[in-house]
RNA sequence: GGGCAAGUGGCGGAAUUGGUAUACGCGACGGACUCAAAAUCCGUUAUCAGCAAUGAUGUGAGGGUUCAAGUCCCUCCUUGCCCACCA
């Protein structure tokens, strides 16, 4: 006779991802699990990752992590009972595929081709709750429309216009860069040892006017959920400042310099000024005898990037231009100078120089002689920086009649006669320029427009678009600075949609942070032939309530931010912010902290370990346990064996339960099992909702190892173990998809776990008959009693006293306080 | 140079916001099962002293507030990230 325990060693299953995962992913897919009805009466959440830019390593260990924390996060909520959007979609365009293209020869479209269907077997073996049926991909004609849309629109409104200006140039990228994409003084996709310092160049090109928008999108930064550090960034990169423009007549001649300073209000301890070596004025100003030594500065400066300047250290240097200006108050005339501490990029590119109070015109003023007047009692250098922290304090001196009043109510009466003597205007300055959205590259959408030589830029009409992107044979810029689409004469050459006449369509394409600041709106409605998406139906799903990534604090962000505000001043949207959370995840790194990488080959593949036969579930399930989202983890060879091992445990107990008889459970240990259960459904619930999924998953694994201990006594099925494993099965559902799919089914539900499923809790099974009070002598432990939970202080106080080690130490001394926390604590002060 | 965040066992980390420091996991050690190993299950695991009960010490360093401090305040050190001649 065949005992027991064989009969449950050969029937019951182990626990075999390698079977269950890709059942249940085909499964999802012909169920259509994961479809958002986007008319749904259910409540809605829309919960997204950063966008992928599809490359041919396919996806790596840092998509894992970005794309399972919003995957995780649209789980909770589809089982919460909402109508639980988690869209898919490809930010195709760009110069990976492009330099790929160069290289090879393969056109972009083609690659993409091939490229896409691998990442969708990759992101459905990774179980990412995606919808599919609502896909979109930039590079598409369907998409890039609507981002040559919104161009003309931001043109119709005047918030799109052409310059030449000099900007960024990379080099290796051949195009220019927005300010946003120098890092370092490197481009952004070529930031190594190696690489270039971006150069400057005059380039004619398109920009937006996101500085229009700088305010409200730095009044708004606050009402944000969004994480500190990124609030602040956005704070930083905007860059207000409250100060005044004043001008300054050049003596002699008909110019005038402006100025911008935030401390119009130490005007009169301007001595000197000083110009940016790329100043316009420069060369008008300059005196013969100082031709050539400024230009011999102004060459030597140009040569060196703001960033090379800077690099090489602070000492000063700069020429006398030897022009002067007339002080607009006090008729004192001030040598011009030009130096390269002064930034052509900020304000107006010229300083009035107050070496009384400015630490590097004081160093300035030092090195050359210049005179230097203190406009503050203290008659020594006293940075403006304190006088701004307490204008109160300070008393002004050398300022004509304003001597000897503060700081503080000197600066509104100076700034009034600035005004009132027309040299002098209240001003608000912007770190942030305007946004070049010019590429002189091929592999982006075209800029739809039409260059006539009568009638100059002509947008191309709506009905006319997409300007659909030509296929080509060789994607190599053409040389002139312009993009390989300049050499597509078939369908560069085209009439004037205005006159009629011979005009060239637009060779720049526009940047690809474009198709990614409104494509969370396009997810709404992706297959819209009519409207760039339906307002409507925006609007019931604007904002998307949880997006994280790990990248693009600033830039995309804030251009997503700028996009949006401009579509809601269009109607088509009514909420200005986009994203109503934003979570800013850290990155995994290898063991000893370094980043992964390809050519130091230590390398993590999610798809590795899934073959291996870990499966998706225990990867996904480690990442979000290994350590709090926002922190950077160090990838531990042992950690996806350890979460493995647990959902190994969790699957044993329910085959145990399975095969286990009828059977009541005894009273005491019902109540503890209910305990133990509805304990971990409110953990990981308020967990989940506050983003703490490692502790949800400690929840979820101190249940499972509670129910073990209990499970010593008896495992019997009823209702009261199938409830526990119903809800323990929901609760890891989130992390664990597949395996809890598996299980729930075994447990009798014939609907997925994926939808409506999420447990409550009940207080009351929450609560214990007896708890456990600590007992403190001077704040020190000494013992600890049980008492039962509606225990008189009184009693548990003399409880407390008459525990044998207590007593001990309260022999002798003399009680002065008594302090007691209901169902915590008594603690003795004694003397 | 400026700003922000953080320093807790051998390691990743937890602590309901002032109330038993080290939950959960990894690693290590011991035991059960096994001819044996793997897997699994059950224990132990901050340090020092002690057979033990227990005591002392302990959250980067130093000081303070409090009956009580990882948590609050001050000074300092270290690390990471972001910004960096921003007028």
């Amino acid at each position: 006779m065949i005992d027991q325990e064989q009969t449950k060693g050969i029937t019951m299953q182990r626990y075999n991802p390698k079977d269950i995962e890709p059942k249940w992913q085909a499964a999802w897919d012909k169920d259509g699990t994961y479809v958002a009805d986007l008319r749904s009466d259910k409540p809605k959440y829309m919960a997204m990752s950063m966008f992928n830019y599809p490359s041919g390593a396919g996806i790596h260990i840092g998509h894992a992590m970005n794309y399972t924390i919003s995957d995780v996060k649209a789980r909770f909520k589809r089982q919460s009972g909402y109508e639980s959007y988690h869209p898919v979609g490809w930010d195709a365009f760009g110069l990976p595929a492009e330099n790929f293209a160069i290289k090879s020869g393969v056109s972009p479209q083609a690659s993409m081709a091939k490229i896409i269907p691998d990442y969708h077997r990759q992101y459905k073996a990774m179980g990412w709750s995606n919808d599919w049926t609502k896909e979109i991909a930039t590079h598409q004609p369907e998409y890039y429309k609507w981002t040559q849309w919104i161009f003309s629109q931001m043109y119709r409104n005047g918030l799109a216009y052409q310059d030449a200006r000099m900007q960024w140039w990379c080099t290796k990228c051949q195009t220019v860069l927005a300010n946003e994409q120098v890092i370092d003084g490197k481009c952004w996709r070529h930031d190594g040892a190696d690489d270039p310092i971006v150069e400057k160049r005059e380039v004619k090109q398109w920009f937006f006017r996101i500085t229009e928008y700088a305010d409200e999108l730095l009044e708004a930064i606050d009402g944000l959920d969004w994480s500190d550090s990124v609030k602040l960034a956005q704070k930083n990169w905007i860059g207000k400042s409250v100060g005044a423009e004043v001008d300054f007549a050049i003596k002699d001649t008909d110019h005038t310099v402006k100025v911008f300073t935030t401390a119009h209000d130490t005007i009169y301890g301007a001595t000197f000024m000083v110009l940016a070596p790329e100043h316009e004025l420069l060369e008008k100003i300059v005196a013969h005898e100082q031709i050539e030594a400024v230009q011999d500065y102004v060459a030597q400066a140009l040569k060196k990037t703001e960033v090379q300047r800077q690099q090489e250290g602070k000492e000063k240097t700069g020429v006398f231009t030897g022009a002067y200006a007339v002080h607009p108050l006090t008729g004192k005339t001030m040598p011009i100078w030009v130096a390269d501490y002064v930034l052509a990029s900020y304000g107006t590119g010229a300083i009035m120089a107050v070496p009384g109070e400015d630490e590097r015109d004081y160093e300035f003023a030092r090195k050359f002689g210049l005179d230097i007047v203190f406009t503050t009692e203290e008659q020594t250098f006293i940075p403006y920086a304190d006088i701004k922290e307490a204008p109160r304090k300070f008393v002004m001196s050398n300022s004509a009649e304003f001597d000897g009043m503060d700081f503080e109510s000197a600066r509104p009466k100076i700034l009034a006669k600035l005004e009132q003597a027309g040299v002098g205007v209240s001003k608000v300055n912007y770190k942030m320029r305007d946004w070049s959205v010019s590429r002189q590259r091929y592999w982006g959408a075209p800029i739809p427009v039409i260059h006539c030589q009568e009638c100059g830029p002509v947008l191309v009409e709506d009905d006319q678009l997409p300007v659909v992107l030509p296929e080509l044979d060789d994607f190599q810029p053409s040389g002139d600075g312009r993009s390989a689409l300049a050499r597509a004469t078939d369908w560069l050459i085209v009439d004037c949609p205005r006159c009629g006449g011979k005009a060239e369509r637009e060779t720049d394409t526009l940047d690809t942070y474009i198709c990614s600041s409104w494509y969370m709106w396009r997810y709404l409605d992706p297959h819209n032939a009519e409207r760039i998406f339906d307002p409507e139906l925006a609007k019931r799903w604007e904002p998307v309530d949880f997006y994280n990534g790990a990248d693009h604090a600033t830039a995309h962000l804030l251009y997503a931010r700028f996009v949006t505000r401009f579509l809601t001043k269009q109607g088509l949207l009514s909420n200005p912010e986009p994203f109503k959370q934003f979570l800013f995840n850290g990155k995994v790194t290898a063991s000893d902290g370094t980043m992964f990488s390809k050519s130091k080959g230590n390398g993590v593949d999610p798809l590795d370990i899934i073959g291996q036969g870990y499966g998706a579930d225990a990867l996904r399930m480690y990442l979000m346990f290994a350590a709090p989202l926002e922190i950077w983890a160090k990838w531990d060879p042992q950690g996806v064996p350890g979460t493995f091992r647990f959902l190994s445990r969790v699957w044993t107990l329910v085959q145990e339960y399975l095969e286990a008889p009828v059977a009541e459970t005894a009273e005491a240990d019902a109540r503890d099992i209910r305990r133990v259960t509805h304990a971990m459904v409110k953990k990981a619930t308020h967990d989940i909702e506050r983003n703490q999924y490692n502790t949800a998953i400690s929840a979820t694994m101190a249940a499972t190892n509670n129910l073990y201990k209990l499970k010593a006594n008896g495992l019997a099925r009823n209702t009261v173990w199938q409830e526990a494993l119903d809800k323990l099965v929901a609760c890891i559902a989130p992390f664990a998809p597949h395996a809890a799919e598996e299980m729930w089914r075994q447990l009798g539900h014939g609907t997925t776990v994926h939808r409506d499923s999420w447990p409550s809790w009940d207080e009351a099974a929450l609560r214990t008959d007896e708890v456990t009070i600590v007992i403190q002598v001077n704040g020190k432990v000494r013992g600890q009693i049980e008492s039962p939970a509606e225990a008189e202080e009184a009693i548990v106080v003399a409880t407390a006293k008459a525990e044998a080690n207590v007593a001990t130490h309260l022999e002798g001394k003399q009680i002065v306080k008594t302090i007691y926390v209901p169902g915590k604590l008594v603690n003795f002060a004694v003397r």
